[in-house]
DNA sequence: CGGTATTTTGATTTAGCTCAACAGACGTGG
DNA sequence: CCACGTCTGTTGAGCTAAATCAAAATACCG
């Protein structure tokens, strides 16, 4: 049995210059649906942006909380939850640069639905929601371009629903660690290590089951030799096997 | 007990001239991101789309073709629904006239993810997704609308993911009644009447439960004197009650 | 009036939850 | 740098909601 080593995440990969303004414009632009922008209307609309930065564990906004900003996470990583008026809660969503969260639709009693939290040490970009929408009058392509974007999210929160009554909690949990490693993996002596803090309770409640269940199957992986892992931290040694388990594809 | 009637479905609101150049101005006005339009500008955007109507069972679509269309629903209702390679399949979403469906985003691979069928007589308008992007672009206000009615609904298939991980079957099942009795409901004598042919089946598809549960779920409703409810439809009889089974609200 | 699709009800089985107790990692303060 | 307390993860043992299997009853359609 593998010992259990130390976190090998990565904590200097965020640094605290990372939000100073001479990066802000980098990073605007490596936001997705601003990529398609000349630089000097992605000037201007740096200028109506103001950034913050936040602590791993620090709660940017809760759920139900009147919304009025829409954000872009510029590092860091940001995780978004609903809670149950009981308790329990599901983790909807794990943000990386470039990713946008908040206030969005006109539509609704303008509250926040989910409370975010950073996952990590994390620097966001911040806009009025009345102020981004007339951005986005302004640049119909961005409109166009975010569009996609929040379409492709309501498809992955579908296959998500589709996952959740069809598959096995192994299942599920296993392809929550392939999405994972493509969207947070990168190379290292453990194998694809995922640069994000994440618990066995993370994993549950994106999985929808209990930290339990979510252990024992952790555990299963690791005796199959196939991820490694410890305290809030997973690799994948075998992506592989991994994939192997999912019943299509 | 009551005795199960007939379908009081009214069938006579779907009427083939529906489908008549006459109404379709009408209808393009009514739908919500179409609504800021001016008279001439709907004009022309009622140039770009065709119509065809479809009968009950057809498939307008099916999960997996390769996608060129936008759909918006003129008039009867929709299905979309997601198969899983063994055959079980979940119903994501029923639209009625005025929600659009098929193919939106730039991003992936361009084929349908889920299969759209017409659960009633149906009458739908298409437009190329290049050609509604490029009106979008010429509409940025359309685009925003648009925008945000995606947005609202990525809400709601996260809602439908907190309920799936936190609600029992039965109170699922009461939710996804409340959400129809709000969208299809229509007063009748037996209260109100879902105006949509709806199975066992399909509730089951829409809860993540099994025909049978679903079954067992709707007779003890029944007995409580709560819904009325016959092969393939549904009425409330009593809201109040209904309401009073969810936790929150 | 027979045939088919839908719904109902019963009996059995099981995946995963819950409760409970322990062990390993982290960090904090002396 | 070490000892202690706390948080996170592991493992075990029942328990329960809901799935599955099976079969009868009811509604609709021609």
């Amino acid at each position: 049995m593998p010992q259990k080593r130390s976190t090998p995440l990565n904590k200097r990969s965020i640094e605290k210059d990372q939000c100073t303004i001479d990066v802000r414009l980098a990073k605007l632009r490596m936001v997705p649906f601003f990529s398609c922008l000349e630089m000097n209307d992605l000037e201007r609309v740096n200028e109506k942006f103001d950034v913050t930065p936040f602590t791993a564990g620090d709660t940017i906004y809760r759920q139900g909380e009147s919304a009025a900003l829409l954000r872009v996470v510029v590092s860091g990583s940001i995780k978004l939850i609903r809670r149950t008026s009981d308790g329990k809660e599901i983790l909807l969503d794990m943000l990386k640069p470039g990713e946008h969260f908040g206030s969005l639709s006109q539509l609704g009693d303008n509250r926040y639905n989910e409370t975010a939290t950073a996952q990590s040490d994390s620097c966001v970009m911040a806009i009025g929601s009345r102020e981004f929408r007339s951005l986005l009058m302004q640049f119909p392509e961005v409109a166009v371009s975010v569009l996609s974007i929040v379409t492709d999210k309501l498809n992955h929160a579908r296959e998500k629903i589709r996952h959740l009554t069809t598959l096995s909690v192994e299942k599920r949990i296993v392809h929550i660690l392939l999405t994972l490693c493509d969207k947070f993996g990168e190379e290292s002596r453990h194998g694809m290590l995922l640069q994000v803090p994440l618990s066995r309770k993370d994993l549950a409640d994106m999985a929808g089951t209990s930290t339990e269940t979510a252990s024992r199957i952790m555990s299963k992986l690791q005796q199959d030799e196939i991820i490694e892992s410890g305290r809030q931290w997973v690799a994948i040694k075998d992506r592989e096997k991994l994939s192997d388990l999912l019943p299509d594809h």
